[in-house]
DNA sequence: GCGCTTAAAGTCAGAATGACACTAAGATGA
DNA sequence: TCATCTTAGTGTCATTCTGACTTTAAGCGC
């Protein structure tokens, strides 16, 4: 607080990741979490797989910064953003120089699977299943661990999991978001009750039609405040 | 807090401040939640309150640079640590120029009642009731009020209650830190049963002696792993 | 011993939750 | 046409959790 004043000179190099998720059916037409990540293209870990990022603008608040580097990385705009956590352990990247050390805040972003099937994807960005992540950069993996974890919770008592389908859906849609994010079955009775009874849907009046069975109601997301702080 | 970078390069300067909470009886003899304050020095907001803080080392952890803050304001250490939120908006100093901007990450802390009742105490550290507070600098009152929502979030599903008081305790002890946290009142024996049924605490086989009524059984806290990560 | 205070255990009703059964309404195909 | 399949949507039941409250235990001061 006294002597440091120099440092400010060699002061931690600040950067903005994001953990940006969406759903995407896999081979047997499951819905699976999913997530895109940057291949590196210089040291460390060239060549390697790594969270979406890059400094902090000094014209940009943090999650401008965020919401920039998602549709850089994406073309595609967050349907929820919410700063996950700051990472600034000393040892994050092996073997580099104190001069080089960064501190990184990383956001976790929701994105709709219907705009994300259409996302930009590249040689150099791949989007990968967040239960079959390859060995990342940095403490990268441990940070989609924690993401995932806080995604998971969050969705038990936040109203975030319409954030991954359109404006309007059926239960059973709304229902599959869950059963992908926390990777088990739920009752669709109880479900619905669930939902229903906590207000975060209300019926549209329309039905959908085309399913080779009893048509469902159609629901749109209610309106909500995340109580995110600014 | 030092000298703000100069920015030789155009990038933001990394601060680390804490909300450093603790309980104090208050005129009545009613726990309260209190926190440290430090009088700033210098503009902007010369001679305002504000949470403790200074810049990051380059060659210290985040959360180490919050306990060193936390030893240099209070003498004490903490007994428990975790990273609240990283505050960057542009306005938090309204004014200012885009070369002072400041991106803090804050802590926040608990530390023992009673090593807290011997704390440092001087002409510009004060500790004042949470509800209590004064206009502070930047946007301190909104972090002060964030982490206290954390605190008593927190409080309801982790096991952090017992950071308040000593090595043993009654149960009473342990509602009462409740009680000034949630501020409300709660039911004894189903304050009994809840902490019994989550097994967050065992009997020591001690009994308090000394009071004028029935003896109450001692414990302790059992082990525990916070969850925090590194 | 009597009355006071808090400790500690127990009771009861209502709410929330998980498992499961049952009826409704479309499409499909013999 | 009509039985069958599939999912939508409703209902039931047992268990657990929670808040409010009662009862008994065990110290103290007088």
């Amino acid at each position: 607080m006294t002597e440091s004043a120099q440092s400010a000179f060699v002061a931690p190099y600040l950067a903005v990741s994001t953990v940006i998720f969406t759903l995407r059916p896999d081979a047997d037409g499951k819905l699976k979490v999913t997530l895109p990540l940057v291949r590196r293209i210089r040291a460390p870990f060239d060549g390697q797989w790594a969270l979406p990022g890059g400094p902090l603008n000094i014209t940009e608040d943090l999650s401008q910064a965020a919401s920039r580097n998602l549709l850089e990385t994406t073309g595609l705009e967050p349907r929820y953003l919410e700063q996950l956590y700051a990472f600034g352990s000393l040892d994050r990247s092996p073997g580099s120089n104190l001069a080089d050390r960064v501190v990184s805040i990383v956001y976790w972003a929701l994105v709709g699977s219907d705009e994300a099937a259409a996302a930009i994807e590249s040689e150099n960005i791949r989007w990968f299943e967040a239960d079959q992540l390859p060995q990342l950069a940095f403490d990268h993996n441990q940070i989609v661990d924690y993401a995932l974890g806080r995604l998971r919770n969050k969705l038990a008592y936040a109203r975030i999991a319409h954030s991954f389908l359109a404006e309007t859906f059926t239960l059973a849609q709304l229902r599959e978001v869950y059963e992908a994010v926390l990777g088990r079955e739920l009752d669709p009775g109880n479900f619905r009750r669930m939902v229903e009874g906590d207000g975060i849907v209300e019926p549209t009046g329309e039905r959908l039609a085309g399913t080779r069975h009893r048509p469902p109601q159609l629901y749109r997301a209610t309106n909500t405040a995340t109580g995110e702080i600014k």
